[in-house]
DNA sequence: CCACAATGGAACACCGATGTTCCAGAAAAG
DNA sequence: CTTTTCTGGAACATCGGTGTTCCATTGTGG
């Protein structure tokens, strides 16, 4: 039934997810063992990879969305909504990395999303917490970078999670806050 | 001669930094036609695909290597070492997204380089300079994310390679600098 | 000018990834 | 239980990148 077509569909997903942060070009075979799913299968929900792609720009675009949601963005100072929106971020894990991998990063980010985050940034700019001197899409580079680094810092400097995000926020802020 | 062969290596290798740097799986004769050489000649001078890509972290390390001297990270604070340490590694360009793309980063720069580093952000830490809540490692990952954000950005918002610049150093500064 | 080195194009075999088809077996729905 | 749906393995054709060989051409150095 649909029901079980759903759970396929999202198991290849999760396993595209975890398989082509790591390398964007892995064989879709890779894919398909992650996933415990025949390459057959694969095929029959994704016929090319274009499609597997796209889908799972998707999917990116979906959490990211609801990471946003979460974050409440509208509250309390730019610079402490930023704080969250990189903790919520933070939190994707793989999903981060793909979005590097890809050139899926910003700019296709959708525009509500993007006119949302200026908002934010403007707030920030008014209320004193960011630095006017910085523009809104550097910013947004800077977080990415940020997260981005604290991803791979856990991989080389063996250090926990909830450190690397203590960092990343540190960063983030220092580089953000007005002098 | 000795003198052409000399040359032609170092166009192919060149034209790998460009063309690589932008796409890592690139095919070679891609690299060739920006070399403006036979795909037959880049074969004689690098028989296997992984023979380019190890002169390549040569070549890497090796401009690396150079950047690092003309810093004179030995001089001042260590911020403002930092800081000229930046501002070279930005020129570099091309190399930098290669360093990123392929895994080469940091680990890989040989013990030399660590400890020339370490060294520096301990006088940060001592000085003043450098807010000692942060690791050696953390500061490196910090550099790195903001140079290759610099770069993105230009492609990205059509600003001069000097803007871009400007907003790293601001950047990894206000990351750096303790609170 | 001559000999030798270097080059680039063409043709070829090879390999791995891709996408397709077919079919038999498992699983869900009725 | 029976029908329908979903699955995964095997076999296959195809395609693009890789690496090799051969040969004619260019050009560099003596």
């Amino acid at each position: 039934m649909t029901n079980v077509r759903n759970r396929t569909r999202q198991a290849i997903l999760d396993a595209a997810i975890e398989v082509l942060s790591r390398n964007p070009s892995a064989p879709l075979g890779e894919v398909a063992t992650a996933a415990d799913v025949g390459r057959t299968t694969l095929h029959r929900y994704f016929p090319e990879r274009t499609d597997l792609v796209a889908a799972l720009k998707e999917e990116a675009k979906l959490r990211l969305d609801e990471a946003r949601l979460r974050a409440r963005i509208g509250d309390d100072t730019g610079a402490a909504a930023i704080r969250r929106l990189c903790q919520e971020y933070f939190d994707l894990g793989d999903v981060l990395s793909l979005l590097f991998h890809e050139q899926i990063a910003f700019d296709d980010e959708g525009a509500g999303d993007d006119d949302a985050f200026a908002t934010v940034v403007q707030r920030g700019y008014d209320d004193g917490s960011i630095d006017p001197e910085l523009p809104v899409t550097w910013v947004q580079n800077i977080i990415w970078s940020q997260l981005y680094a604290g991803w791979s810092y856990i991989g080389e400097a063996h250090v926990s999670r909830h450190e690397a995000l203590r960092l990343i926020l540190r960063s983030v802020e220092g580089a953000v806050t007005p002098r």
